[in-house]
Order: structure tokens, then C-alpha cells, then sequence
DNA sequence: AAAATATTCAACCAAATAGTTGAAACATAT
DNA sequence: ATATGTTTCAACTATTTGGTTGAATATTTT
């Protein structure tokens, strides 16, 4: 054997993950798959045994990519501006290559958060202790505003995700096509850079 | 006949919505709905013909509902940090009471975007102008720094709805129970208020 | 080249789910 | 009280969808 995993079923994982993405678990169907995939149905059983099994490969692998980005990014010793222009850099151009994404993660994560839990739990993915400790000694030496990292937290997160997440909702009331809304997004970045350090009143040390 | 709609089709209706909130269209059940309502399976179909129409009807009541509740408070002519807290207090409000409901409006947007766009367009549902006009007023004046109005609408909507949206995320990552959640939502509103108010450097006319 | 192994798929089957029916119970009007 | 229309539901059918099978084909090993 040339490969640890055949072609085959690799090309099987990517169309359940794109497909999966587009429709959920409820509303994704097999067929759809092996369509996606250009195989037979039988196959997706072949490789993987049954919908539910190929559904927590692909979440599994979808959310052990989504949430360490964000932390690894967190939990650099840059000052807390640099660290936001490249938090906001990384997540836009991961959001970018993989734009549905967000959708996934959040709509499957709140469908079953026991399955959830256990998995973050297994991988030991958290947020960094390093990103509070640094909000603590910025309040401490006066540089900034004294909050809640948690809220500081939830808040830059949010704002980044948010018009990925309502992504049809944005582009519907303000009648943006998909170019406007990536000029948007573009914008976007200058803008929270601004909004957040503004928000807490941050000075650099 | 005493009533317009009968207590079975209401009851019928409210436990549709329920479900559908829960589950998302394709993870929903009709035999859960009837079991919900505490009727029998075919009164679905005589009140409401198909599984698609009943849904229509749960989909549209709950978007005339989110919505308005927003773009109301915004298009008042209060001064902008009151407005900001009135905005918190009513929407907080009606998720606390309609807690899987901005999951639900997000996830089915995203599923059928042209759905979405019709229906906005048939009510006339959008943003109010009287906001972007307020802001850029304020900005003129020079009592806040210069922003755009979609930016900072987008991302005002974003930070209050995000922990509604992500909550099994925050509940896991910061090992919230139920209690802590709503404790962190309290705080979160002076947080926001601040947070927001000094993010834009405003000041009250 | 022959044998062993892996891969492919059309045609099935089984289970889940949406939707229907007709008779019985109930309510209302005359 | 009788007739008329409304509401209810158990049992049923039709359709969709997940999952299986076995024979044919391709690939790899010896």
C-alpha cells in the first residue's frame, strides 16, 4: 500500500465535510455524499460504516481545527494590539478558505453539547491562561481599562465570527452582493482594531 | 365558532415552533410535534396540509418577531448610550425568554437565504435609517470618532447576540452552569455599554 | 501469470418518516 | 331530539433514506 489512506477515501471525507457543513447532520444525505465524492454509496459505508460514524470524523476534525487557531494565536507574548491585527488576520483568512465553517461548528456544537464537552475535554482544548494573565497585568500597570477578560474575550471572538455566522443576514439588509460583503469584511479589520482597543482604552506597555 | 383559530391549531403551532427551534427544519419530527402538542399525528396535516407549510408559518412568525424588537429601539431618538441600554435590556429580554431562537433564525437564514431575502422584502423589514442618520450626526458634531454605521450596527447586534449563539461554547470553555451563564449575561450588560461607548470615544450631546 | 487482495457499483432490503383515511366522539344549531 | 358540521385518533399507505449484498473489475503480491 502507496498510502496510509486510499484516494478513495479521502476524496469520501472531504465531500462529508463539505457536505455536512452545507446541510447539518439531519439534513445532509448519503447520496449527496457519494455524489459529492463521484463514488458509489456503498463506499461511504465501505470506508466508514454508517452516517453517524463519518459525521463524528468530520466534526471531530472540523472542530480540532477551528478553535485552536483562534487560542494558538492567543496565546503569544505580543502586545495585545499585534496580537489582535494578527488574531483578526488568521481567522479571516482561515473564515475565507473554509466559510462555512462557523455555521457548522456553532449549529452542531449547540445540537449536542454533551458530545461536545467530552470531545474539548479529550483534546484538552482550552483558551490560553496566558491571553486573562495579560489583560490582568495591562489593568495592573494602568494601560487599559480594568474588565472581565472573559467578556474582553467573548466579545473579540464575537465580533470576528459574527458576520460569518449571520452572513445572509448582513448581506440582506444592507443589500450586499458577495463582493460588497468581502469589501466589507476587509474593512472590517482596520475598524475592530480600532473599536476594541478604543473600548477598553488600551496603551501599549 | 368563539375563536379565530382554535386552541388545538394554536396549540399546535406553539409546539411546531418549539420543535423547530430545537431541531432545525430537517432534524424536526412530526411525530415530535404531535407528541409536543399532545395530539394526535394527522391533526398536523388537517390543520396545516404539509410539513413544509407548517414550517413556513413557524419560520415567518419567529423573523416578523426577532427583528423588529431590534430595529424599534433603534429607530427611536434617544441619545445613543441610552438607546445602547434599552437595546441590551429589551433584547436580552425577549432571549431570555426565546432562548433557542437566534440559533434557529441564523441557521435557517443560512439554509435558505432567498427564503430569507423574499420574506424580508415582502414585509419590509430592514434596519431603521434614523440610526445610520444618528451616528453620522454625532460624528459631524465631533462627539465620537468617525465611524461607519454598518460596522458599528453589525457589531453592536454581534456582541449582544453572540453568547446567545455560541452559548454551549462559552458554557464549556469557561465551565459555566446554567446560574453562571445568566450571571455572565447580567454583567455583560454595563460591560457592553462601556465597552461600546468607549470603543467609539461617545459623548452624550 | 496466477493468486490474493482491494475497490467498485447496480440492485436490493430495512427502517424511519411524511402523509392519508374513515369511523367515532363531540359540539352546535334548528 | 335530530341534523349538521367539527374535532379526534388508531391504523394504514407511500416515500424517503440509511444500509447491505454479491458479482465484476482493478490492483498488488508472489
Amino acid at each position: 500500500m502507496s498510502e496510509n489512506k486510499s484516494d478513495t477515501e479521502e476524496q469520501i471525507f472531504e465531500a462529508a465535510s463539505r457536505v455536512f457543513q452545507r446541510k447539518g447532520y439531519a439534513g445532509a444525505r448519503m447520496q449527496e455524499i457519494a455524489d459529492e465524492a463521484d463514488i458509489n454509496k456503498s463506499m461511504l459505508h465501505y470506508y466508514y460504516r454508517n452516517k453517524d460514524k463519518l459525521f463524528q470524523k468530520v466534526y471531530q476534525r472540523e472542530v480540532s481545527r477551528f478553535f485552536p487557531i483562534i487560542f494558538e494565536v492567543l496565546s503569544s507574548e505580543d502586545p495585545l494590539d499585534e496580537k489582535l491585527e494578527r488574531l483578526i488576520d488568521t481567522y479571516y483568512g482561515f473564515l475565507n478558505d473554509n466559510p462555512t465553517m462557523a455555521q457548522f461548528i456553532i449549529y452542531e456544537m449547540n445540537q449536542n453539547p454533551d458530545r461536545f464537552r467530552s470531545f474539548i475535554e479529550e483534546k484538552g482544548i482550552h483558551p490560553p491562561a496566558e491571553f486573562a494573565r495579560q489583560i490582568e497585568e495591562a489593568v495592573e500597570e494602568g494601560r487599559m481599562d480594568a474588565v472581565d477578560p472573559t467578556q474582553l474575550l467573548i466579545s473579540i471572538v464575537g465580533l470576528i465570527l459574527f458576520p460569518y455566522i449571520a452572513r445572509t443576514m448582513v448581506e440582506v439588509f444592507f443589500e450586499f452582493d458577495e463582493k460588497q460583503f468581502l469589501k466589507f469584511l476587509k474593512e472590517r479589520k482596520p475598524f475592530l482594531v480600532d473599536f476594541i482597543l478604543s473600548g477598553i482604552n488600551y496603551q501599549r506597555p
